[in-house]
DNA sequence: CATGTTGGAATCGTATAGGATTCATCAAAG
DNA sequence: CTTTGATGAATCCTATACGATTCCAACATG
């Protein structure tokens, strides 16, 4: 006869956004290597970890396979995708190397005082985080990196590009191969190869900082208006990335 | 002590792949116009019309959110995204001018003799179905026209691009375009000459087939390993129909 | 006429039960 | 001892009911 029922769960103050961070905290496990790449993906367990029910763990998952991060077996469960192979990984490359200097073009052409102030921004509180060495230097400069890729993605003006870009979650999969390296699993001695060719991209000897250098090129020929130095300066900087890739494992 | 259990081929032979069955329904009842641009989905009288529960219809709207034909407003509701606007369309042939033109260089660089013999099919089935008039000859063309730019995409070689071609949608857009017209929903006026201007890339003063035309060069291209002339002629293909679209609307 | 309140409708998230399938273990036969 | 088949547990997938929150619109009042 009572009509008010105990025991429901409390949870207010809800901003009904659920489903998306949970799609945030699934896609940050797979960067941290919380989910280990091929590894199975229990929702139940899931559900439990992130204290909700399986409903948005299931349409995060649905979009995360749509992002290919996750991979759904039909009868057997979710599992997250394996590393790059050197293909993958080359191919992944020649597709930036199609749109990502094509939207460097596009964004010198584009360039506005508050574009000007957001490039400029970026580069220099790098710069200064990076005098400081107390912080891990290399996740400084992969996520440096990550911003100022998909900044210029952004200033190209082009909505297609950006996503596309967005996409193909490059950095994430860059980052996921850097925390592989770091736990020792790669044992394989070609993917071991590949890895320090990775660090190199953001390394020159050991010491200064070569992405750094490429994107002051990229960065100030966008705010000088130069489109074809923009274009050629990030042209060259993904190419020689890849470069170094495959030299280091040919 | 009967090991059989009787009633077990009830529901049986269960792909168990609902979800993405849902997923494909959907997306077919927005290409179709079942659900027109704009409007609201609701969860409940899809799972009433396509038979199944809510979970299946919430992972294929995620996914479909995730594709940008479906838009999710956090305590609203989902519902379908609007048609393009000029400069989204004019964005999404830049992307593939982009993308397509270097896809079909990379066709011609490495066509094989199974890639000709699908080409060629295609091309071929085309042009015979298109000969007997009785069928809806504009959605001959525009499948025809899908099935064509996929399959170079698929013949890159390149899995990015093939998944960021897929990704634009650009025929289910182009289609729901069509289909806006044929029901007298375009309003607009600039809008109307847009979608007249959709027509011509097909029909050719109304009467030859003017993508056929273009197709047959590149797909000869191809086959040929002419990898310059492949990409000049999809570079020309796609600028000429971006072209017309830009006259027809300014 | 404008504004605040209140009620219903719709949607989101939760919880739970049950059918179906896969995987691994174990027993039996050759 | 090896191979084959069956049994059971774990997991996935579906279905359904319910509570909580928010939006929308009608209504009353100053």
């Amino acid at each position: 006869m009572n009509p008010i029922k105990p025991g429901v769960a409390k949870s207010s103050a809800r901003t009904s956004v659920l489903s998306d961070e949970t799609y945030g905290k699934i896609k940050e496990m797979i960067v941290k290597y919380e989910i280990s790449p091929g590894s199975r993906v229990n929702i139940d367990a899931l559900s439990l970890q992130l204290k909700t029910s399986q409903t948005p763990i299931r349409e995060a998952l649905a979009r995360l396979e749509s992002d290919g991060l996750i991979k759904k077996e039909p009868l057997k469960g979710y599992s997250a995708t394996n590393l790059l192979t050197l293909e993958e990984f080359h191919d992944l490359f020649q597709f930036r190397l199609l749109i990502e200097p094509w939207a460097a073009e596009q964004a010198a052409k584009r360039i506005t005082t508050e574009g000007k102030r957001i490039l400029n921004l970026e580069m220099k509180s790098t710069m200064k985080t990076l005098k400081q060495k107390s912080v891990d230097e290399f996740k400084s400069l992969t996520e440096h990196d990550a911003r100022f890729h998909k900044l210029i993605s952004q200033l190209s003006g082009s909505k297609s590009v950006e996503s596309a870009f967005e996409r193909t979650h490059c950095h994430l999969h860059l980052f996921r191969l850097y925390m592989a390296h770091r736990l020792h699993l790669i044992e394989n001695n070609s993917r071991a190869k590949f890895v320090e060719g990775l660090f190199e991209q953001y390394y020159q000897n050991g010491s200064g900082q070569l992405a750094i250098i490429e994107h002051s090129a990229i960065s100030n020929a966008i705010i000088d208006g130069d489109s074809k130095a923009a274009r050629a300066s990030m042209h060259s900087h993904i190419q020689s990335s890849l470069k170094r890739f495959s030299t280091s494992v040919e």
